[in-house]
DNA sequence: CCTTTTCCTGCAACCGGTTGCAGGACCCCG
DNA sequence: CGGGGTCCTGCAACCGGTTGCAGGAAAAGG
């Protein structure tokens, strides 16, 4: 079997706990005597069990990364940036897939609950409440969800939309439609709220059809009904649901941008590499994952030290591309 | 702090090694008792500590699954059904990305050795010596790579390449080009045998490229040798590779599939929202996930139950869509 | 030279479970 | 009524580390 705290010990002739003590960095033993345990466990093979450590200290070094769907292109750049940015902190991230399932969600954190120091949850669909109550559990940083009295990193979604709207009504458009994104999402709220708000500043109708499966096939499913409204300008959740109303729209003889404009959110891979290039609300993921570690471990570190919850926000944009025009039929 | 197996004893009026029994469904417990223990266990809301648990038992119920890059639409959909797959066998499965960095990949592998029962290696671009060497230390299943005394799921990759040769050949095709992929990748290595001898036993010319980033942005960059060899069929290591190789064409005026014909590799939704649509080799990735975590399931439940490798071969397809055509200037 | 500090190391308990062993209660049978 | 099984539960050691406490040796101070 692998090497133990006991085979070193006994090979460098001292006790276990003078081992440990040299791995844990203590300055508690002697400068020589660490330099001689260090010496024979590196060539004796030795690497310390992360679990045993764990029972003791309580303390893991892993994080949990929880998302609602691994194939959707916003968060592999998420995960990405956490998983390296953690790394240099000296911390391990794992990562799990919901299926979009709450169930499966609560479940998760649940199980993953003994074996991390605390999670982060990207849009969690979890309510509220739930949230909060597992919040006094474990250690968590929300991403993309506000939750009073949790730590959180948002992405001003609520200002892209603004600008999306901007953007189409600049550009003539007077009806718009926003396709909203699944039951429970923030985003999406938030979204609804803004562009409702910016639609009445700029004297624009904006119809809401919601809610929709945050896929491309949800994308495809919502087209007829974004055509029966007559909008001339659209506003997708995120990219995927953009893309499939393409292909909705594309498949009834509607072309983009000639007869329609669209707008995405994300600003993912599947949008640029969409024809037409799709334009989009540019949300900044790999910051995101990095500030949410950090956020993380922060909390993790100075437990008990009070409510230190934060919350932080992070500026959008809009990229504009080949998916929005000015109208085909200019009122008037 | 949480609920230990002491408050349960305690509060059942039991020994703890009772409550321990009548949790490990031994039937070395009488069944009023564990009834009564479990039903105070649920109401104080007791759940074991894994990680206490995997000190004695030496098992976790984790397992590991190691890939180069989250972000390459290759990987999601067999996390998902890894993932999914294992939680109905009662495991865990950790994702970790090793940002095509070999060295990162070797530390992963280190530091999540004691932490899961077995890795599932997805495409390693570690040395064969490496893996054979780690192989004994851990439970291992290797995917898209085979090395001697490790367990394998493998995909059919040399058929799906020598039936894109085919298909060029048969559509009139006399001069092939094969952009591979990173050094050390064993799916490159098959691609390149496979489509050598077919282009072979069909007569046609096939220069090779490589080693070339598996990326969209290594297509772009190896557009240009790529229309250097004359070629007018071309066939890329994977989808993204694929687009960026028609990116970089596009940017210097070659139309596909009018002027070139390509052909990726891995059927990613990229490859199916991209436009024109693409001509790929379907994977069947899902099921590669599903087989993985089965075979290494088995690997760790009879640990010792001598040399159990398993070497499983996947079917793999070519899917026609629009990114392969007759030639623009047949030859004669 | 003796007392006080400082520095280092060993001892042993503990983290939260699991499991081999032993013994008590009870039943069956002769 | 005694001997031999079954069945169940408690005891205690153990998994591989960590850490408070105590004590010995060396260094500092008087």
């Amino acid at each position: 079997m692998a090497m133990t705290i006991r085979d070193v010990a006994q090979a460098a002739g001292v006790h276990v706990s003078t081992v440990s003590r040299a791995f844990s960095a203590s300055h508690l033993v002697k400068r020589e005597t660490r330099e001689r345990v260090l010496a024979i466990a590196a060539d004796l093979g030795y690497r310390p069990n992360e679990t045993a450590r764990a029972l003791t200290t309580g303390r893991t070094r892993n994080l949990g990364l929880i998302v609602s769907d691994i194939a959707n292109p916003f968060y592999p750049p998420l995960i990405k940036a956490a998983q390296a940015y953690a790394r240099v902190r000296g911390y391990q991230v794992f990562v799990a897939d919901t299926d979009e399932d709450v169930a499966v969600e609560e479940e998760l954190i649940r199980t993953l609950a003994r074996q991390v120091d605390g999670v982060i949850l990207v849009s969690p669909r979890l309510a509220n409440d739930v949230i909060g109550r597992l919040g006094g559990e474990l250690p968590f940083v929300l991403v993309n969800r506000s939750v009073a009295g949790l730590s959180a990193v948002l992405m001003d979604v609520a200002h892209g939309a603004a600008l999306a709207v901007e953007h189409l009504a600049g550009l003539g458009h007077e009806h718009l439609a926003l396709v909203g994104g699944p039951r429970g999402s923030w985003t999406s709220a938030q979204m609804r709220r803004a562009a409702g708000r910016a639609a009445a500043d700029q004297g624009v109708r904006l119809d809401v059809l919601a809610p929709n499966p945050p896929t491309e096939h949800g994308g495809i499913v919502a087209a007829p009904a974004v055509l029966e409204t007559g909008a001339t300008g659209v506003i997708a959740y995120n990219d995927l649901v953009a893309i499939g109303l393409i292909e909705g729209f594309d498949d009834r003889g509607v072309r983009i941008p000639r007869d329609l404009s669209v707008i995405g959110v994300d600003d993912t891979v599947a949008g640029r590499l969409n024809r037409p290039r799709l334009t989009t609300v540019a949300m900044p993921t790999a910051a995101a994952g990095r500030t949410a570690v950090d956020l993380l471990i922060q909390t993790v570190e100075t437990s008990g030290g009070g409510p230190a919850t934060a919350q932080t926000v992070l500026a959008t944009s809009l990229v504009v591309r080949d998916s929005t025009a000015t109208p085909a039929h200019p009122a008037g």
